[in-house]
DNA sequence: GCGACAG
DNA sequence: ATCTTGTCGC
């Protein structure tokens, strides 16, 4: 399969991937270890993409990897995946321990095309995934203000409005992440594993501890 | 044409 | 994404 190059291809590639989507939970599935993924920009070219493995239960770390590259993809919204797809593939080559599940920073299934980078994770890799975004993509009420609380995330599709993901309270009072399906998994349970990622702060840990490491990167080498 | 627009 | 220490508030 060729990586795209022209916005006309990446576009094309989405609406051809977006059918392979699951967007349920297989019954057996078992979610022991997770994995964050983020990219860090030391320069508009210049990129180091992490992935930090969590055991899912006691949120210890088990494995972190840290890859620099770069990339010549321009950011552009609905097509972010193919600026932070390579260095994140990467990332999971070197990766010693098996995640049962990928928490992309982005959005999966809330996309103008429902093919956001987690998807592009999910159905690239087979390994269930979800999207984690600190900012909307769609329209969506104001959750209660407790923990958990959480309401539709909505956008407009060929049939009216779409459920594409949800607006979710990790703490009291905080502004809530907004979680999409990725893959393999369906979006009750993708909710369910945010807010045990998130025991203390907004962001789950798995974000938390990427973003940290990827600028860690980009200050001291 | 104008504004919106994950990271 | 990135610019970034002390400071205001619960």
């Amino acid at each position: 399969m060729e990586w795209p190059r022209t916005v006309d291809d990446a576009v094309a590639m989405q609406e051809r991937l977006r059918t392979q989507v699951i967007a349920t939970s297989a019954p057996d599935l078992r979610i022991n270890t997770v994995a964050g993924l983020d990219v860090g920009y030391r320069s508009n070219d210049s990129v180091a993409g992490v992935c930090v493995v969590f055991d899912a239960k006691t949120l210890a770390v088990l494995d972190e990897v840290v890859v620099e590259d770069t990339t010549d993809f321009p950011y552009i919204a609905g097509l972010f995946a193919f600026r932070e797809m390579p260095v994140l593939l990467r990332t999971l080559d070197q990766v010693t321990v098996a995640p049962d599940l990928l928490v992309a920073d982005g959005q999966g299934l809330a996309h103008p095309r429902r093919f956001g980078l987690a998807c592009h994770l999910g159905v690239h890799t087979g390994i269930p995934s979800i999207g984690v975004a600190k900012n909307p993509m769609g329209t969506f009420e104001q959750p209660g203000h407790a923990r958990g609380s959480m309401s539709d995330l909505v956008m407009d599709g060929d049939n009216g409005d779409e459920v594409v993901g949800r607006a979710l309270r990790t703490q009291d009072g905080v502004k809530p992440v907004f979680v999409s399906v990725g893959h393999k998994i369906d979006l009750d349970r993708a909710c369910a594993e945010v807010l045990r990622l998130a025991p203390r702060y907004r962001l789950p840990e798995t974000t938390r501890r990427a973003d940290t490491l990827t600028r860690q990167v980009a200050s001291s080498g």
